[in-house]
DNA sequence: ATCAGAATGTGATCTACATCACGTAACCAA
DNA sequence: TTGGTTACGTGATGTAGATCACATTCTGAT
């Protein structure tokens, strides 16, 4: 599907833009390519963008002490991903975000969605509904962390994107677990 | 401060309403008090309503195999709470919410929030901005629970919320940290 | 004022997971 | 094809925090 069909029809089942509204909203949005290993956000960059993945899989984290990688984020089609905290109070990024495989994004200012909001009502709605359903997914991903067990976070996360199985490598999954690459290989023998 | 002064100056950081128009959204929210240990929504209800606290202090939580407690949120003045999972999905409530001290409260239905968000496409504006913060906190919740130990959290938490150390027993504190008990507490001789 | 239950402290022990160390297999790039 | 890097598996050992057990202090209702 075309990068415009896919925000589209993304769009459209939260709120009603009309046809000719939709190309002015789109016209907004930069589309870029990214191969495989690519950065596309940088620790300590400045942030004026979120991006609308269209192909592909990005992954956004969070190095501590230059050592240890936390995965924040997968990011495949029809998810948004940036540094929002960065984003927002308009510092610089503390988390990075790079391409796990070749992908193609469309990257909108955070000035022209305020603008956009703006001026679509109905834009600013879906904006909302966004929002609001990471922020459930969050919360359900934190309780998860105190909940449960590496071993049940583990099926949590695959039963939820199998897909993750086979795209993205297991240290990558242990880094969203937020588990050694060790522990995570030993859960698959007991 | 009153209830409804409370409300409107916290709205109005971020939107602008009318007057006349904040009467009428007003007129939406319900009032409410509650005794200390008082629930206010318990698992399985049905959930219609989120709250904006304007006295005391709640606590969002969820029990899970009706041994242990975790606490998703503590709610003081000018916070919203509620299972917000369950509120929007329509689905029974698996999040908790109780007071810790008296408290009042301002009751908002979903429908009715629905409802001003399209009558005041300003007052949409506001709930995205508020869900938008909430998701940035969850998300660093998340990354101190996978970067810090326990000591480190607890410590920023307090920073963070300095009234809670004389407001919540220490055991509701640990519930939140999802740390045991005793383990909170050895961390004050070490 | 008194008493029961809740909150807190603290020792002894257990356990899930981290860390270190090493080996093997898969994947590219020249 | 080859050599180097990255991914993955697995043993040995260390450790933060859980759990259990019990003592002490605080608090709120009668």
């Amino acid at each position: 599907m075309e990068a415009k069909e896919l925000l589209q029809q993304h769009i459209a089942k939260i709120a009603s833009i009309k046809e000719e509204d939709f190309d002015y909203v789109f016209s907004h949005f930069k589309p870029m390519s990214f191969k495989k290993g690519q950065a596309i956000l940088s620790e300590g960059d400045k942030v004026d963008c979120e991006y609308f993945v269209t192909s592909g899989c990005l992954k956004a984290f969070f190095i501590n002490d230059e050592i240890k990688m936390y995965i924040l984020q997968f990011a495949m089609p029809t998810w948004w991903t940036s540094d929002y905290a960065a984003l927002y109070n308009q510092t610089p990024a503390t988390i990075s975000v790079d391409c796990i495989t070749d992908a193609e994004v469309l990257c909108l200012s955070s000035e022209d969605r305020e603008k956009l909001c703006s001026e679509f009502h109905q834009l600013e709605h879906f904006f909302r509904w966004r929002t609001n359903r990471g922020y459930i997914a969050s919360q359900k991903r934190l309780l998860s962390f105190m909940n449960n067990n590496v071993k049940k976070r583990y099926e949590e996360l695959l039963s939820l994107y199998p897909q993750l199985y086979n795209l993205v490598p297991k240290h990558l999954i242990a880094a969203y677990l937020g588990v050694s690459r060790e522990t995570l290989s030993r859960l698959h023998s007991s």
